[in-house]
DNA sequence: GTGATATTGTTAAAAAAATAACATACTCTA
DNA sequence: TAGAGTATGTTATTTTTTTAACAATATCAC
């Protein structure tokens, strides 16, 4: 009960969803079977580190035929979960909560959007999505009706601990937060901080880096101090 | 010119916008030294390593101190070359596009948001955020006569390749990539995919990790093959 | 000033991750 | 059925990353 053997090496997890987005595309095409080789080609890892990674599960490929581009689909989707119901709320109806209640991601990965709260009067009774938006007043309430898996939090900065509180105290178990505020949480509470534009800084770092290399000056950086 | 040295280890660039983030928080605090192991606790990076990635830059702490939180503040925006004014585009300005056009992050990161393109000729005119949407048509004309830096890619999956086609084709050396299609871009294209579903498949792997682990059953995965 | 304390920057050691190598096993041809 | 070819799964090696340790230096109390 609870042993916290067996718990997949962050790296490898990070990878899976790069897995998972190639085999899903490749179910579309008349590919039957996959090498490492290829897969290194689309993805960009080395056909050994995927050998690796996915010998980590279990052993899913054919000598001499490569892997069976259906089964690891299949595989891949058990590994990460998706064949397990959840349910996913939205708390926070601005822009981001409002594109979040249309992706399309949900569905495939075994996610169900079940509700959206905001405390503004003006969004609530709002349909988006066929869902309608309701007062975060409610929010105890429906939780403790509605076995509720993970929330996503796109509220204002201001709020986020707040509600993150609420939702912990309502029982939550998991948290996928876009408020680019560090949130405190319980231990036994997966938090996944969604940093909406951390592709924005890793591509300013990038530009950044050229820029210095195509300039010969090598500045070497301080503080104001020798 | 164009030396490939110097190159910052990813996995040093990965963690600059956690610190920058706390960083940031700390500005509106009375905090005017913070030392590593504080910022470990904030972090959840070790003190040690926290002092070794900063140290990749200069030395900018003060020994019995800690670092000036200001102070570092506006060495980690130099180091990620927030300094720098970069001017950035949104392709495709269904929910998620639009969703961005609202993103305050833009600002302090050195970005400036000039155009939102989209081919729905519903949408064209239309303005958001200030920025009134422009017809796809246009987008080679608007990259010639203004330097563009960045384009945030967000039209659906069948229009992706296409589309970064014309980016790279009309110059574009930076693309921040939402539509969870793999691209192809040359190799001088900066391009960061961001898997905006990331956090759901990492949250289910591990929601599943904790549910095995409760049950005792070790299950075995393979491909139905002895 | 002197000694006690604090915290850095850096070096050394340990751990983790990625790559390379290869034995094994399967397929296909003839 | 033998032999050439192929691609896995796994072991060995190398590289990278993290942690631990500590010398150096600055601060502060007295």
């Amino acid at each position: 009960m609870g042993k916290e053997i067996n718990s997949i090496p962050d790296i490898i997890i990070s990878r899976l969803p790069v897995y998972y987005q190639h085999l899903k595309r490749l179910q579309d095409s008349t590919k039957e079977y996959i090498s490492s080789e290829e897969l290194a080609e689309l993805t960009g890892f080395s056909s050994s580190l995927i050998r690796k990674d996915l010998s980590y599960f279990g052993t899913f490929g054919r000598k001499s035929y490569g892997y069976d581009v259906f089964c690891l689909f299949q595989q891949l989707s058990i590994i990460m979960g998706f064949n397990y119901k959840k349910k996913i709320i939205i708390i926070g109806a601005g822009h981001l909560g409002q594109a979040l209640a249309y992706n399309k991601g949900y569905r495939e990965r075994g996610y169900q959007l079940v509700s959206i709260f905001d405390k503004n009067p003006k969004l609530i009774g709002l349909v988006i999505n066929d869902i309608e938006i309701q007062s975060i007043n409610n929010l105890e309430e429906f939780m403790e009706n509605n076995k509720i898996n993970v929330a996503a939090l796109t509220v204002p900065g201001g709020a986020a601990q707040k509600i993150a509180d609420r939702l912990t105290a309502a029982g939550i178990k998991a948290i996928w937060d876009f408020t680019e505020v560090p949130l405190q949480v319980p231990d036994d509470v997966l938090l996944e901080e969604q940093l909406i534009n951390e592709g924005l800084c890793k591509l300013s770092v990038k530009m950044n880096q050229i820029r210095i290399n195509n300039s010969e000056t090598t500045e070497d950086l301080n503080c104001g101090k020798k």
